[in-house]
Parts: structure tokens; C-alpha cells; sequence
RNA sequence: GCCCCGAUAGCUCAAGUGGAUAGAGCAUCUGCCUUCUAAGCAGGUGGUUACAGGUUCGAGUCCUGUUCGGGGUACCA
């Protein structure tokens, strides 16, 4: 950065010993210019001198360059403030232009490749709203890493051997002999929802009444699941998320992974049985307890053990960062996985877990409880229904993952077009409106332009706002929070808005509104950049 | 008991590594459309960032304690 450079050089000349990092942030406020250093502030300490002392010292001695700076002030208590030249903020339209889509995009993942495993919900129902966050926020982060440079794979990890899938499969087949006219009752504790009928239904149209003494036949539970598995998967195509692995828990048993983590752990010595079960030494290895990683009473292993057997296959299919995302429920699993693949040698840290909390719904004041036993849950598909996709993929990762999420059934509804997300879209649409009269008035797209013309505040804050986009996605990188992105969106759509209120773009002076098509292209470019990284829709009208 | 997350405007939430005057939307009040999309713009009202201490040039952010809410703490996943 040229900032930097110049301070550096400061530095030198006064004879002062560089600190390890120089910091230097965008500020919050106009009046502190557009970059700001703590520089004089930090330095307080070493050189034992007052800061605005120091800070004007290494004003004094930047070298000039006004072309890109300015003005440069001292503030109190010893911010030194850059005021960035006009000419120097007008060369992003030219950069943004020439970049277009891959305006933003950084190269620090390049050659690496990440994976990101997400929603992995057992296929014993359609996804409720809670898994709905969950697939947007992984869906997000990939994308994230992908605009980084990452060759990036996103994966569902399910397990269909389970009690709750036993339980399923008993669920249609009392499903079944109902839809048969036998007047079995139906459980309490079995899934309730209506897609269980559905399925009994088209086994009776298939095979009639051929099972109707057979409750362990297989046909139930793999039907149950098959048609389970479609509908999630069309549901997460209607959000545009798709996945490029499903991997099943039981191949682990199959292809010897798990044995060979069971082995491995005896050879170190990092399990050993007790009560007849296996241990795992998880407190030797930054874990808390010890754990089962076989029971005793059923001859099976518990969740742990496919859980870090799957994880080794994460290490040699070769990922060089991978990202794990659980619901809060979840977050005390992960140490005990993570001390296991620690104790098996493995490099932990190039695991990143990102633990959300929980969607609250709520219909007015009245909570919702959600349960996917009891089928009283409202479905992403339900929500998609109500406000469409884009809305709610802006929704579910416009607030931090840390938070609970409060979804007003009854506000989401009436909220509908005032919603943030067509803020955005509008911007877009406005833009892509002014294009097309351009043309209309022969103005061609492509003109030269004088990008000197761009001097109103408006315009200057808004190629200030442009120039960020970059540093975002590498925020969003790494904190691997996306709604950093989404927050500087309404940053840049109020910017664009603001701009179009005071000036117009097509004037009598043909060179302005050359000057300002590109200006107005570039904010379109950014726009379009920044919906598609957020996986939001960029409408040409509305 | 112990562990994790949260508490910011009337409501829902922002605020990258500690920075300056804590920001949006909704709600409410007032202005702005014979000119490129008013799904917009400008302005008003609204805050002791749960509470009490601490660290420092500086704390919504870090530390300690307290209160309240959510989640966990299994030979369930």
C-alpha cells in the first residue's frame, strides 16, 4: 500500500525504528479523511513521548506525493488522517471496468483446495428453517473461499443406519398398513409429518398390499430416505446451493476407516477398555474427558469414531483447509473429533469450525417450537413460498452467526418489499434502467471518458465506497463471516442512491454523462460482484 | 456444578485485528416526483452499549465478578 510506503519512509528519515505492523484503517468518518494511521500513537510508548508531538514529525517528513494524497491532518489524541486526491480515487472506474466480474476476486487461495461440509441432517425430513441458516451460512462461506481463489468443494455428510432412520422406517410402515386400511395406531414418538403418508402411498401403488406383514423390510426406510434425500436436495436447489459430495457414514465401515482409526489409537496407545467398552484418551490429547469410542452393551462404535475416521479422509483427499459447520447443539462434539485427529497426528489447525447459534421463530409474540418428530416446524421450502430466495438467503446471513436469530413468521410476511435485500436490487435495476436510455440516446457503453469529471462529493464517496470491495472480500476471508459483505452492500447501494438523487447521469454535457455512464457501470460491476457473492440475484428490472 | 453463545434505540440487528462523533431497517414525525425507476433521497424523535469493577493514551470490543436468556455437558447423533 502507497500509504504505508510513504510512513515507512517517514520513519527513516527521523530516525525512528519501524514497528512490526503499521496500521492503517479506513476511517468511519468523512472528517478524518479516507485512511487513517495510529502510527504516532503507537509509538507513544517506545520513543516516551506525547503522540501529537510524534504525529507531526511524521507529517513533516512524508515524502509529498499529491497526486495521491491530498491533504494529511493531525488529530487529537494523534491520528495522522490521509485525505485521498481526487485524481487518485477516480482510477478505480477504469480498474473496476477492466476487471468486470473478477473485480474483488483475490489470489491468496490459489492452488488450494477447501472443503466445506454443511446442513448433513439425517434424511429424516424436509429441512426446517434451522437447517435453513446453517445451508446459506456454509453455502456463503464457500462462496467466501471461492472468490479467495479456492478450488472449493462443498460436502453432506449423513448417516442412514442410525435409530432415527430405524425410526423412520417404522413410521412408513405404519404409514403403510394405515394407507392400507389396516387401523394401526400411529406411535407418539415416531415422525408425524405428512411426507410419510405420501411415501406409504406410492409403496402401496407399487407394490400393494405385498408387505403388509413385513415391518423390517427394507423398502420402507429406503424409500423413506430416497424420498427425503430428493426433496432436501430440491429444496437447497431452489436457494441455488447445490452440493458436490454426499458422503455416507457406513461407506466409513466399508472402505476399513474405521478399523484403521481403531487400530492406529491401540498401536499409540491413545484407547484402552474399560467396562468392557473402548476408551478414548481425549484428555491427553486437549480433549476433556475420556470417551466411549465402542460400547459395550450394543457392539457399536458411538459417533465419535466415524466422526474422526471421517475427518482422516478429509486430510487425505487432500483438502488444504476445511470448514466445519455445526448448530450450537453440536459444539460440544467437535473437541473430542478434533483431539483424535490430533492424537492421530494430523495438523488440526487446518480445520476451521464455525459453530451458529439458533433460529428462533416466533409468530407475533408466540414462540415456535420446532421438532421434526412432531412435524410442527415450518419447512425452507415454506419460507422460499413466502418471500423468495433471495430473501431468504439475505436473510440468513445478513446477522453474525454468534447471534440468535429471531424470524418473525408474521413480520417476514409483511415486510416483504421493504426488505433490505431489495434496497440492493434496486441500485441494480436502477442502473441497469439508465443504461438502456443511454442507448437509446446513441450514447455508446464503451465511450472514452474523462474520469477527472467525477469531482461532486457524491461521486468521490461513491469511488471511495467502490475502492473497498476488495479489502471486504478479504475481510470476509478471514473472519469467514458473511455478512461483512452484506453490511457493506447497503454501504454501497446508499452511496450509488445518494449519488443518483443529487446528480444526473444523462445531462446535456454529452463528456459528463460519458464521464458518468462509466462511473454508474462500475457501481453496477461491484453490485453485480457482491449479489452474486452473497448468492442474491442482480435484477435488470423491477 | 462445569463448558459454549448472547445482552447495543420502542422492535429486529450492524459496528475486521481495541480507535475518534456507536450505525442501519422497522415504527413515528416533517419535507422532496411536469427531467435517467419515489422499492429512492434529506431531516426530526429515539442510547449511561444488562450491571459492578479492572487493564490503557483510548473499551460495545480485552480481563474478573454478578444478573437474565439460549445451547450443551451420555456406552443418543
Amino acid at each position: 500500500m502507497k500509504i504505508q510506503d510513504m510512513l515507512i519512509e517517514a520513519l527513516k528519515t527521523l530516525q525512528i525504528p519501524q514497528p512490526t505492523q503499521i496500521q492503517i484503517e479506513r476511517t468511519k468518518h468523512p472528517d478524518y479523511g479516507h485512511f487513517s494511521t495510529n502510527l504516532a500513537m503507537m509509538l507513544t510508548k517506545t520513543l516516551r513521548r506525547p503522540p501529537m508531538e510524534i504525529a507531526g514529525e511524521i507529517v513533516k517528513a512524508l515524502p509529498k506525493h499529491t497526486d495521491i494524497i491530498e491533504k494529511v491532518e493531525v488529530k487529537a489524541p494523534g491520528f495522522i488522517n490521509f485525505f485521498m486526491a481526487p485524481k487518485e480515487l477516480q482510477t478505480v472506474v477504469d480498474e473496476i471496468l477492466k476487471s468486470g466480474s473478477n473485480y474483488g476476486r483475490s489470489i491468496q487461495g490459489k492452488g488450494k483446495k477447501a472443503q466445506v461440509e454443511f446442513v448433513s441432517a439425517n434424511p429424516t425430513g424436509p429441512l426446517t428453517v434451522g437447517h435453513g441458516r446453517q445451508a446459506v451460512l456454509g453455502d456463503s462461506v464457500a462462496r467466501i473461499l471461492e472468490w479467495n481463489g479456492y478450488e472449493v468443494e462443498r460436502e453432506y455428510y449423513y448417516n442412514d443406519a442410525g435409530r432415527q432412520m430405524r425410526i423412520l422406517g417404522h413410521s412408513t410402515f405404519v404409514r403403510y398398513r394405515q394407507a392400507l386400511g389396516f387401523s394401526d395406531e400411529f406411535p407418539e414418538d415416531h415422525y408425524q409429518g405428512e411426507y410419510i403418508s405420501d411415501i406409504a402411498k406410492k409403496i402401496v401403488e407399487k407394490y400393494g398390499d405385498r408387505f403388509k406383514d413385513d415391518p423390517e423390510n427394507e423398502i420402507f426406510k429406503n424409500s423413506a430416505e430416497q424420498a427425503v434425500f430428493e426433496d432436501i436436495k430440491a429444496t437447497l436447489k431452489r436457494i441455488d446451493i447445490e452440493f458436490d459430495c454426499f458422503y455416507n457414514e457406513k461407506s466409513l465401515y466399508e472402505n476399513g476407516e474405521v478399523d484403521a482409526v481403531l487400530k492406529k489409537f491401540e498401536e499409540i496407545g491413545a484407547s484402552y477398555e474399560k467396562d468392557g467398552a473402548i476408551w478414548f484418551r481425549a484428555g491427553q490429547y486437549g480433549g476433556s474427558d475420556d470417551r466411549v469410542l465402542w460400547k459395550s452393551v450394543m457392539d457399536e462404535a458411538t459417533y465419535r469414531l466415524p466422526d474422526i475416521a471421517y475427518h482422516t479422509t478429509k486430510y487425505k483427499r487432500g483438502f488444504d483447509i476445511v470448514v466445519d459447520i455445526f448448530g450450537a447443539d453440536h459444539h460440544a462434539t467437535y473437541p473430542d473429533v478434533l483431539a483424535g485427529l490430533k492424537a492421530l497426528g494430523y495438523d488440526t489447525s487446518r480445520i476451521k469450525v464455525l459453530i451458529h447459534q439458533f433460529v428462533t421463530l416466533t409468530r407475533g409474540t408466540e414462540k415456535v417450537k420446532m421438532s421434526t418428530r412432531k412435524a410442527n416446524y415450518v419447512t425452507v421450502d415454506e419460507l422460499i413460498d413466502e418471500v423468495g430466495k433471495d430473501v431468504v438467503r439475505y436473510f440468513f446471513i445478513m446477522r453474525g452467526m454468534n447471534s440468535q436469530l429471531n424470524f418473525d413468521l408474521a413480520l417476514a410476511k409483511t415486510e416483504g418489499e421493504e426488505n433490505p435485500v431489495f434496497y440492493l436490487q434496486y441500485a441494480h435495476a436502477r442502473i441497469c434502467s439508465i443504461l438502456r436510455n443511454a442507448k437509446i440516446q446513441g450514447i455508446g457503453l464503451n465511450e472514452p471518458f474523462d474520469e477527472g469529471l467525477l469531482q461532486e462529493t457524491e461521486a468521490l464517496s461513491l469511488l471511495n465506497v467502490l475502492s473497498e470491495f476488495p479489502e471486504v472480500v478479504g475481510i470476509c476471508h478471514d473472519t469467514l463471516e458473511p455478512q461483512h459483505m452484506t453490511t457493506y452492500m447497503q454501504k454501497l447501494a446508499t452511496a450509488f442512491h445518494k449519488f443518483y438523487t443529487d446528480h444526473r447521469v444523462l445531462t446535456s454535457d454529452r463528456n459528463l454523462s460519458v464521464a458518468r455512464i462509466a462511473l454508474v457501470r462500475a457501481v453496477r460491476t461491484v453490485l453485480s460482484n457482491g449479489l452474486s457473492f452473497i448468492g442474491i440475484s442482480a435484477p435488470e428490472k423491477m
